[in-house]
DNA sequence: CACTTGACCTGTCCGC
DNA sequence: TGCGGACAGGTCAAGT
């Protein structure tokens, strides 16, 4: 899925169309996709207005005036496109963010088959498509949502003002055991960093992914915390990752240093980076710049 | 308990 | 062209 710069960049752009925008109708299947009861969709949602958008971790939140909010997990394959209605339809009106989606060029012809929700929204509408369902999307009380088991068990933002070296090093310290790379993508111990990201950050600090937090030096984690920062405010800046978010954004896969960059030379060194298989995940390294723990 | 691996789904790509 | 298998940016349950 998109990871925390990729629905940030999804936060950004929707909060430039969805603001005011009430919403008029819904359509959708009761599944794991979207678990509320009907009634429940046709008392908080359907006649509610859009109020705020908001992130935390990969979760992007929309506000609504009935003090709900809809919650929802792009996971891996999950979009949203926004269409604006047949008739007030303006040039460059069609705006979708979150993962690639093979359907891309259909743009305008959805739903499809892998649309999960379609919310009405009058002059417009907002497509919730994700081929591969592990998405979701939920409808709770604004007021509830941190208490919900995802949301609570969730670590801090990284980048947040308060969030410092020392908390991400005693934080990632919790699982001594464990390698790094499955530290990081552990959401309870920092919440929004993915595969991308982890490669990407485990390579500027020129640690090895497999490598166990406790043999990691305090100077190093000091290091990654610094560049896993600015890997994903470069990210941001640069709307993302996803190749085909939205029209003319999504920038940031050509910056990436290692990630699908295999076979390609190390920027640093020039050695070639390699593919391998670290915590399950495809997993891109340098060999010579990130050395294998005995 | 700490940690790792498989499953969840659908589609694509790659090798035979 | 067809088929099997591996793989895909995430997370949870089940396994060791």
């Amino acid at each position: 899925m998109p990871e925390l710069p990729e629905v940030e960049t999804v936060k950004l752009g929707l909060q430039k169309l969805l603001p005011g925008a009430q919403v008029v109708g819904v359509t959708f299947d009761i599944d794991k996709s979207f678990p509320n009861t009907l009634a429940d969709v046709e008392r908080f949602l359907v006649g509610a207005t859009i109020v705020a958008l908001k992130r935390r971790a990969k979760v992007l939140l929309i506000e609504l005036s009935s003090k709900y909010s809809l919650l929802i997990h792009l996971k891996m394959t999950g979009q949203l496109v926004y269409i604006k209605s047949r008739g007030q339809r303006a040039e460059g009106k069609e705006k979708r963010f979150g993962a690639g989606h093979p359907n891309d060029s259909l743009i305008g012809r959805l739903p499809d088959k892998s649309t999960r929700v379609t919310l009405d929204l009058g002059d417009a509408k907002l497509y919730f498509n994700d081929q591969r369902k592990f998405g979701w999307i939920k409808l709770i009380p604004t007021a509830e949502v941190s208490s919900i088991d995802f949301m609570k068990k969730l670590g801090p933002e990284p980048l947040a003002s308060d969030f410092s070296a020392e908390d991400f090093r005693a934080r990632l310290l919790r699982r001594p055991n464990a390698n790094i790379k499955a530290t990081l993508l552990d959401q309870t111990v920092v919440a929004g960093i993915g595969n991308i990201y982890a490669d990407e950050g485990l390579w500027a600090a020129k640690i090895h992914p497999s490598t166990l937090v406790k043999n990691v030096s305090k100077a190093k984690l000091d290091i990654l915390f610094r560049e896993l920062q600015a890997v994903l405010r470069l990210s941001i800046e640069k709307g993302g990752s996803s190749d085909r978010n939205y029209t003319g954004k999504g920038s940031y896969i050509s910056f990436a240093k290692v990630f699908r960059k295999e076979n390609t030379a190390c920027p640093r060194c020039g050695t070639t980076i390699i593919k391998t298989r670290v915590a399950g995940r495809g997993t891109h390294i340098c060999p010579y710049c990130q050395k294998a723990p005995k």
